[in-house]
DNA sequence: GTCTATAAGAAGATAGAC
DNA sequence: GTCTATCTTCTTATAGAC
């Protein structure tokens, strides 16, 4: 709650959305969230008038991201089955920090699930863009279940991350993904 | 925070395991825990010193409650693959809970994980009484990786727990109980 | 915009009477 | 054992000066 710090929503948003899915968001406190920026609480309320708020910018952040990922791997991965093995390779880029904090989305959806309903319905936006660019994929591919087949990549790639999150456990994580990669390919 | 109330101990470890599992640990107060015993603040810490020695009371009961069933499904079903499904049927027979709250072990340790080390260790122990005698069926069939077929279990239990809990989707459960069962008859 | 100061409440835990 | 009362700390949020 020193230093300097031009403090726009932006610098913020960053700063809250890393210590959010490293602790957790009922574990982070505003006074932690300012600390990081480098300015005082008060200064912070004036950016965000409430905690909330701040978590809303947050996952409209996050939103966002997911958006332009997305569109980047449509138009990188024109083959339908490269874009699933697209998502795969995610959780292979990002083992290390899956493995020590989780999935960001689904910790969060678990944590904002038992209580705070309004922002469990932006957080579960986040799992949305994912749920339906997967059966995008699957139409594509001649599934008439299109909709079961993505939400079962997803399971996976849930299962997968929380255990190897739960067992900090590398190898576990990339045997999982061999495992989706192997079941992408016998579809 | 009225009421009498005879609080034995194993009465609010009770209590207090369902409120920790429909709300999560950090959001149940101890207040509420004595409020739903219907005992007052002060008497529920001559009991348990600290939220944290409740929340250890708690969990040493559950895997007291774990060990049980596992004996008990030792008993029941002698074949190994027939384990295995009554292990899947447990997904099928708490779907109504588990769509609501999600899993009780998944939940906690996710919310534990993050700060908290000392009772994530605690928590832990549950996912691997269960890892444990998954492997031990898994070397029964003859499988040299049975860890990693326990836990490859395991992920794709938690993934389908997690993922109907985020989508409060029964369908979606019972689906992903589907593929775990026909993967078991296909190994 | 950014700060200091402070309000207002919640939560965990303790002291002491009964 | 159980209660009432109190303490302390943490947390969110606001008020007002600069």
């Amino acid at each position: 709650m020193t230093q300097k710090g031009n403090a726009s929503r932006e610098r913020i948003t960053a700063i809250a959305n890393n210590l959010i899915y490293t602790k957790g968001y009922n574990q982070t406190s505003v006074a932690e969230v300012a600390d990081a920026v480098g300015i005082t609480k008060g200064n912070l309320n004036y950016h965000f008038r409430s905690k909330d708020d701040l978590l809303q910018a947050v996952i409209a952040n996050r939103i966002t991201t997911i958006i332009a990922t997305l569109q980047q791997w449509d138009h990188d991965y024109p083959q339908a089955k490269s874009k699933l093995k697209r998502f795969v390779q995610m959780l292979r880029s990002e083992e290390e920090s899956i493995v020590r904090y989780g999935c960001p989305m689904g910790s969060l959806n678990v944590e904002l699930g038992k209580d705070q309903l309004p922002l469990k319905d932006k957080a579960w936006q986040m799992f949305d863009l994912y749920q339906k660019w997967l059966a995008k994929i699957f139409v594509q591919l001649g599934y008439k279940n299109s909709k079961s087949m993505s939400k079962h990549l997803l399971v996976m790639a849930q299962g997968a991350a929380l255990m190897s999150y739960i067992y900090s456990d590398k190898k576990l994580l990339r045997e999982e993904c061999d495992r989706i990669e192997e079941w992408i390919d016998s579809i």
